[in-house]
DNA sequence: TTGAAGTGCAACACTGTGGTTGCAGTTCAA
DNA sequence: TTGAACTGCAACCACAGTGTTGCACTTCAA
C-alpha cells in the first residue's frame, strides 16, 4: 500500500461478507491466514486474497512472526472512514435542507 | 427495499466510483436519471442501475414528479452507517489493546 | 534431519457487475 | 394532437472479482 486508499476503495473492501467474517475474527484476536482458513468455510488462498484487499485498504496490518504472518484489524482506520462518511452525510443534509426551504419559499411566492 | 440493508450491502453500494459521482451530484441537488446521464460520462441505463443499487442500500430516495423521477441523497443513512462503523472500530481497538497488554504481562512473567 | 505447518505463486472456472444499445411505453406542452 | 423528453424493459458484451486446486518453497520442532 504505497498510496492512501480512496473512499470508494475502502468501502469496496468492506463490501464483502467474507471479508467482514475475516475482520470480525481479526477484531477479536490476531490470526494467520492458515488459522483463518481453519475456522472459515473458504480456502486459505481465498483468505489470502481477501487479506491483500484489506491490507491495501489499510484495514489490517501484517506482521511476520517466524514462519507465519499474523494479521490484525485496524480499528483506527475504520474510525477514520466513519468520520469521513459522517462529514459527507452532514453536508448532504445541509445542502438539501437549504434547497428545500428555497423551494418552499418559491412556493409561497407563487401562492 | 423491503428488508433493511446489511452493513456489507451498504458498503458495497459505496464501493464504486460512478456511484460516488452520482451521490456527489445528488448531495448538491435532486436530479432525475436523465439529468444525471447528461452530466456524467455514462449512459442513462447505467445510471439507472446504479440508482437501483443506491436505493436498495437506502442511500437515495426516489420521488415521482410528473414524467420524471427525482432522486435525492439521504445523508441521514450515511450518518447511521458511519456510526455503526465507528462503533465497530472502537470495539476492535479495545479488544486488541486488551490482548496486547495481556501479552506484555506474559512477557513480564517470562523475564 | 525429516516431517509438519506455514507461505507463495500460477492456472483455471464461474459469476456478478458495470457498461452498452435498441425499442416500446408514458407524459407533458406547444 | 403531435413531437419531445422522460422512464421501462431486454439482450448483450467484457472484465473483474471470488473461489478453487496443485505444487514449490521456507521454517520450526521433535
Amino acid at each position: 500500500m504505497t498510496t492512501t486508499p480512496t473512499l470508494p476503495e475502502m468501502c469496496a473492501a468492506l463490501g464483502d461478507q467474507t471479508r467482514w467474517d475475516i475482520l470480525t475474527r481479526l477484531g477479536q484476536e490476531t490470526m494467520s491466514a492458515s488459522a483463518l482458513a481453519r475456522v472459515l468455510p473458504v480456502s486459505r488462498q481465498a483468505i489470502v486474497k481477501h487479506l491483500d484487499v484489506l491490507s491495501e485498504a489499510g484495514l489490517v496490518t501484517a506482521e511476520r512472526r517466524g514462519r507465519e504472518i499474523v494479521y490484525a484489524a485496524l480499528g483506527s482506520r475504520l474510525n477514520a472512514l466513519a468520520h469521513e462518511l459522517d462529514r459527507i452525510g452532514n453536508a448532504w443534509d445541509t445542502r438539501l435542507r437549504a434547497l428545500k426551504s428555497l423551494a418552499e419559499a418559491t412556493d409561497d411566492g407563487r401562492r
